[in-house]
DNA sequence: CCTACCGATCGGTAGG
DNA sequence: CCTACCGATCGGTAGG
């Protein structure tokens, strides 16, 4: 009657979701079988399949979970610091750095972008488009106010920063191979250098206004 | 023989580039089988396997001549025009244009990132570092003349540029969707937005200078 | 370029 | 959560 000790079996659910993530990140969907994850995880694959019906239906959790995750930390650190020309900086450089935190939730998304459009782009528009909206509304404010170049198109910015964020955490460093001898700068610069971007292709002014 | 009619051996190599690199792309190596392949070209899967000895080596073959294509075509469409802040726009949109012809090359591209990091980091390297090298001496030659902003890193620069070119182009549709009530404003809002923060990321002032 | 065929592995089920 | 097992499909070969 003990129900503390060992693993629960909410526990095993999510290390198996864990392992899911990590092996369909780096290998993808069809290039992972669910026997791969049960031998990941320490179990049989039949008890994997008890836990999740198919192996579709763990693929839809994996990325629900992911959803989920951001949508829990994401708009904290966005919308709290989002307000000027400094704060910019620190903010959006936060968020890269807790995308790098999880490479494989990163890849994850690239991938169920690639293999299932439609699905995705419903997923991802229920779960993360309400806090897109907020954004995409403080940079109007910010072009009333004069602060933000009149020329930001406030919807596509977002999106290019979106990809660049993304894209960067995801295949930064093969990207970077195109470039540099020694066959990759440091995460630090080209994050740095994100954020540079971002910054001076949006505010009216080199220094912040008064 | 008579050796201009029908579909020469040569042709139907070409056909089975073609379609592996469309399937390839649209669902992912793993997820296409070359049985899937032999169907799409209207032949059978061993004749396939004649022609390319097994589907890695057919693999193989498709991101070689993706590689190919871009090698032969972009250098000259960029280099040709990179010099000063009115032509960068219009040479870097005819870029992104030419990689939004065929979207199924850009998603394989990224798709080979994601799938095999390190063979995809040694053959692009292998094929288009010596042209980023003369995008990099660009970018110093405009600071010391002092067209270009000083606080540029030329390496990170031209990484963040190439994610946003190819993240648009791959996946550019589904990240659309967080941000817009409609689905996804037009493809040709999210490159001028993509020209308009790299430019002016890019040049030290808004005016070129005399 | 084809027919015929192979061993291995896939996702999933039966039954406990 | 396990053992035992299944039909289907996979990449690939033999032989012509």
């Amino acid at each position: 009657m003990n129900e503390e000790r060992q693993s629960g079996p909410a526990d095993v659910k999510r290390r198996i979701i864990e392992e899911a993530t990590r092996l369909f990140g780096t290998q993808g969907f069809d290039g992972t079988s669910i026997q791969a994850i049960a031998d990941a995880v320490g179990i049989r694959k039949p008890s994997l399949l008890y836990h999740f019906a198919s192996k579709e239906a763990l693929r839809e959790a994996a990325v629900e979970s992911l959803l989920i995750h951001w949508k829990n930390e994401l708009p904290g650190l966005l919308t709290a610091h989002i307000s000027g020309y400094d704060r910019f900086s620190s903010s959006l450089t936060a968020a890269v750095e807790f995308f790098l935190e999880d490479t494989n939730r990163a890849r994850l998304t690239v991938r169920e972008m690639l293999d299932r459009p439609e699905t995705a782009h419903a997923r991802m528009k229920e779960h993360l488009s309400p806090w897109t909206t907020l954004l995409t509304d403080y940079i109007r404010m910010g072009q009333e106010s004069g602060t933000i170049k009149a020329d930001v198109d406030p919807a596509s910015y977002i999106i290019q920063v979106m990809v660049m964020v993304i894209g960067t955490v995801a295949i930064g460093d093969i990207v970077a191979a195109l470039v540099l001898p020694g066959g990759g700068d440091s995460m630090e610069a080209k994050v740095s250098e994100l954020v540079r971007i971002c910054r001076e292709s949006l505010f009216s002014s080199p220094r912040k206004p008064a």
